[in-house]
DNA sequence: CGTTTATTTAACCGATTGGTTGACGATTGA
DNA sequence: TCAATCGTCAACCAATCGGTTAAATAAACG
């Protein structure tokens, strides 16, 4: 079972992509516009929005023959609560911290 | 040219890697008792640790035969701050953790 | 010493990834 | 109407991934 973790952690993983959120930070973009800078093809920009989208870390909106892309942050955020467990949180209570981030998601996916 | 954070997204997408990770945070481990509780074999989770100890998020120390791993959360807190540069995400709130575990004690008692 | 324990390495496997090209459907504008 | 534009899809490719088993190395035990 795929999680909506792995899903975004994966996305992430890819320099393309966060360059693409990192875009898409400035502005939401049509297609064609977020593929200029890359120097590879169109569908292969078209198969990493696909991706971001499906991890939840942009939405796509279809008008016309253009398809904007926006930035969703929720699922980043849900990835970076995770991440923010280590560092901050030592031995103590770790049972009882996972219990408190499945309940802050389940509160934030609603 | 593979960066850092490239590294660390891709060690954290896999579920095996975090429950590890997770499972460091309560105590350092040698790498038979970190591989313990999956059904897979010991070579599997050594190439798992192999993975995260190269994205630097574990430290791993040779005493004797046995290989301890622990926690390095350097690179965690690396991605993590890349996170924060979308949407202003409030860091986990402690306040709300020590609010939830008062009242997981309260129905503990009951 | 020989044996058990701890861990890595090597060879292998099928599935997935990140890219390509070319064809395609849908929308727009002259 | 017809050509250009926007974007996806399908097929393909090499490289990587996550797992396996078996053998190899290293240290500790009796």
């Amino acid at each position: 079972m795929e999680t909506r973790l792995d899903l975004v952690f994966a996305a992430l993983s890819d320099p393309t992509r966060r360059a693409i959120l990192t875009m898409l930070l400035e502005d939401d973009m049509a297609v064609t516009d977020v593929a200029e800078p890359f120097e590879m093809s169109l569908a292969a920009i078209s198969k990493h929005l696909t991706i971001l989208s499906r991890a939840g870390l942009i939405a796509q909106e279809k008008r016309g023959r253009v398809k904007w892309c926006k930035l969703d942050p929720g699922a980043l955020r849900e990835a970076s609560v995770w991440m923010q467990g280590f560092g901050q949180f030592e031995p103590v209570n770790l049972d009882a911290f996972e219990r408190f981030l499945e309940e802050e998601l389940r509160d934030d996916s609603l």
